[in-house]
DNA sequence: ACCTGAACACCGTTCAAGT
DNA sequence: ACCTGAACACCGTTCAAGT
């Protein structure tokens, strides 16, 4: 049967949440398909045009509807749910902080934007709510590429307390970064919590 | 004559400035060098040890002295040292970043601890310093590694003019971010500029 | 102690040729 | 239109053997 783009990502997601992305290779993705590696670019120009399509495809369910929200938990949630999503895949945080560097992540792009919509709300100029939509995303990839070399770090000897302990740990961290930022732009653009 | 480390550091930060990160490989490095591949595995376990003294490397300019300087300053001064250093070499932005997640580079973590000890001086307690510390070097290294990306994207085809308007821009818009981080952090511990 | 030579097990990408 | 086969030009790492 034909080859079609999402049998691809589907098959690449699978291998990157099996095996990591160091094994996310062309040609082993070709050799679990059962096609030769050429066929792949059939489908994709390069490697990273077919990766930005793994992090669309991981950066699904961080796509929420804020609509209603007041600006600063429209940042925590859709801040929350891209860290959500980026932990639910082995290395997706790498993959998609990678994807948005190279540019190759139309997802990422819309995210930044709601971002950036939450920022106006919160009463910052058009350049100003860009730029704060950007330091959110820096640190949200930053933080969660952090957090996920860790914990796979950890994956050896890790007792189930001491996890569990040190995730609400990690939670706690991630909101306290967050909550740097949003008051910072609340001190910067005069808005108050309602 | 005989390999040593420094030699090969420098060499190695050569070929980052004339060609870039994507060429260079271990094989490339040695055939720089006049050496065989192997041997740069005497000197280094690997190439991600190599690439962490590489970016120490880079990151030497980067270390200051703050001593004496209120904890704002010594946030502000101490991230835009940070930013000339990764500028200042091809790609130092990224493979600066990839050390830092491969906990290669011995430098960043002295930056983080000067960083932590600001926020310290800022009011924040242990916990809360180090998660600023670490929050700051995200946005530097996020916001650095993107405008490194772009100035090299637009390569072709910029004016002078154009292109010093947009490098100020770039100053301004790295600004306003540290300043999000720093008002957000002086918001949260109740600390005021002198 | 330090390095060579050669091998092992891979890569991404291209492209004539096939169906 | 879609894919194969084979090639091109590379990788990182290891390790017996040399000096």
């Amino acid at each position: 049967m034909q080859l079609h783009k999402p049998d691809v990502v589907d098959a690449a997601a699978a291998i990157l949440d099996n095996y990591g992305i160091a094994d996310l290779s062309m040609r082993r993705l070709a050799r679990e398909l059962n096609v030769s590696p050429g066929a792949l670019y059939w489908h994709f120009a390069n490697k990273q045009e077919l990766l930005g399509a793994v992090a669309d495809h991981i950066l699904r369910p961080a796509v929420i509807d804020v609509a209603g929200l007041n600006w600063r938990h429209a940042i925590q949630d859709i801040c929350a749910a891209l860290r959500d999503a980026l932990l639910s895949h082995t290395d997706g945080a790498e993959l998609v902080s990678a994807s948005f560097a190279a540019g190759q992540s139309e997802t990422v792009t819309d995210i930044v934007a709601q971002l950036a919509a939450a920022a106006a709300d919160a009463g910052a100029r058009n350049d100003d709510a860009d730029s704060t939509a950007r330091t959110l995303l820096y640190y949200v990839l930053g933080f969660t590429v952090d957090e996920q070399s860790r914990r796979q770090w950890d994956a050896a000897g890790a007792l189930s307390d001491e996890q569990s302990v040190l995730m609400s740990d990690t939670d706690r961290q991630f909101a306290f970064g967050l909550r740097l930022l949003i008051d910072g732009l609340a001190a910067h653009e005069g808005a108050t919590a309602p």
